[in-house]
DNA sequence: ATAACTATTATAGTTATACTATAACAGTAT
DNA sequence: ATACTGTTATAGTATAACTATAATAGTTAT
């Protein structure tokens, strides 16, 4: 299974199945139309609750990542990428707070530059 | 007062005062020094707990940025950004969160390079 | 010194979130 | 049929995010 809890990551358990699942649809690994786990597989992996995990996929879904059907198991949407103004604006503002975090706290601002082109450029590579 | 709450901001107060004190650092309208209102002021004029308002001073104090003394209000400390590792960290996986999320809810890579660098570049002229 | 401001600490209560646990019900696939 | 699925319901625990009140203690101005 693709799905790990990092107990030393202070976030939620549903919040971190969330990211993985997302991380795994950018880079690829998870494609339109690709079953995930079961509520109960992936509970009983992790051994945690099967609401848990039903929490984090009711979460993915009303992002638009993820479909589920009843007595299927859930499916990557086919059609990602529905573009809504709200949530353009909400990577803006993170995109601030985290900016305003860095330099708060010590960060130079070329450095931040350096830091943020770094993990752009590796996307590009991929 | 240059503090307020957005009720339509689904994040809890304290941490909205938290970024709003940040955002006054990084700009430069609160200098090393500065005295931030006092807890009953604060809270009176947001019509919130004292403590509400406590509270984001005791987090704000434990990121460094501001220092408490008994019967004094809080002050902005001498010494910001004192860099530790982990809060660099901490930006990194932040930073990997937002791109992750602007890429699967269909923001391109070079649009969301523009939103990046159209902020950062604002950060250069002020 | 005393009054009027500060922060700090303690205690208690409310509401919401993040779970865990169990069970029943309903659709799907073999 | 049966063995998977998701869905719904109900209940309980622990913690976070507050609100409320009050007592204690240091600071500042008069």
């Amino acid at each position: 299974m693709f799905l790990s809890i990092n107990e030393d990551d202070n976030r939620p358990i549903y919040v971190q199945i969330i990211n993985q699942i997302k991380e795994q649809v950018r880079s690829g690994s998870l494609k339109p139309g690709d079953e995930l786990p079961s509520v109960r597989e992936a509970a009983d992996s992790l051994r945690i609750n099967m609401h848990t995990v039903r929490s984090a996929y009711l979460k993915l879904r009303d992002q638009g990542i993820i479909k589920l059907h009843l007595g299927r198991r859930a499916r990557i949407a086919q059609h990602l990428s529905q573009r809504h103004s709200n949530l353009e604006n909400d990577i803006k503002v993170r995109l601030k707070e985290l900016i305003t975090d860095a330099l708060v706290t010590g960060i130079p601002l070329d450095e931040l530059r350096k830091i943020i082109n770094r993990q752009l450029d590796q996307l590009n590579k991929e």
